[in-house]
DNA sequence: CGGGATCCGAGCAGATACTG
DNA sequence: CAGTATCTGCTCGGATCCCG
């Protein structure tokens, strides 16, 4: 099932393997996700809870994540009006390996810092 | 939220495990952390495997990558110079969860791609 | 072979103002 | 509340040239 799915190589080029990769490698759309794990969350919800992210760039990735059938969106006629984002069964699936990424970054984070730190006070020929 | 272990909250601005998920959260440095998985590589050969990638982003993600304790770069004294970038035990750690991801990208390009199209050719008011 | 240095254009992010 | 619109940087990435 794996080998024959392949059918593209994920180092080529305009692979569509990349594609999703590529959209994947965005540091707000993970943490977006990680998000809702736990259920439906409201615009300006995400957007208090997601310390640094700008209104702008919130809409944005949000839309992406909806295009690519991760989440979706749920408009309530209430006054004012209500939205919420939830995930998706396709979302859902994802969230496991998302949570595993921010698990590793959190769990390692000390060694990475260390590393850093280790690196930038080398005094060899760099 | 979550629980015990988490001393910081992903979702705060500023905290260390958010500057790690923001280094990974790069598509060339998932790319070559995947690559390097089965062994040694050289410059040059990943400059040929890892299609679309430039010279100086893949410099400059090498450099982060190793500065960050994820992969070592050693120099051989050969005619001409020979350089082999090999992930760490840090590293390696790190590359189940990565494949993880480019796993679940190729089993799922066809749902994302699905909705993208359904979304694209959506009627209703976007 | 394995890069560094430089120049340049596109795109992304921030701030601000406005709206249904 | 949940966005859109616009303007303005400013960084990132690509291309090119050069070097030990």
């Amino acid at each position: 099932m794996m080998t024959m799915l392949q059918a593209y190589n994920v180092y080529e080029d305009r692979c569509p393997t990349r594609l999703v990769l590529d959209r994947l490698a965005d540091k707000w759309a993970l943490l977006i996700l990680d998000r809702l794990e736990s259920g439906p969350v409201r615009f300006n919800h995400l957007r208090r809870d997601i310390k640094g992210i700008s209104q702008k760039v919130l809409s944005q990735t949000l839309k992406k994540l909806e295009r690519d059938g991760l989440l979706s969106r749920a408009v309530f006629a209430t006054v004012p009006v209500t939205v919420e984002y939830t995930l998706t069964p396709l979302g859902r699936t994802l969230t496991q390996t998302v949570a595993a990424l921010a698990h590793w970054a959190e769990h390692n984070m000390d060694a990475v810092l260390a590393a850093q730190e280790a690196y930038d006070t080398a005094p060899s020929a760099r």
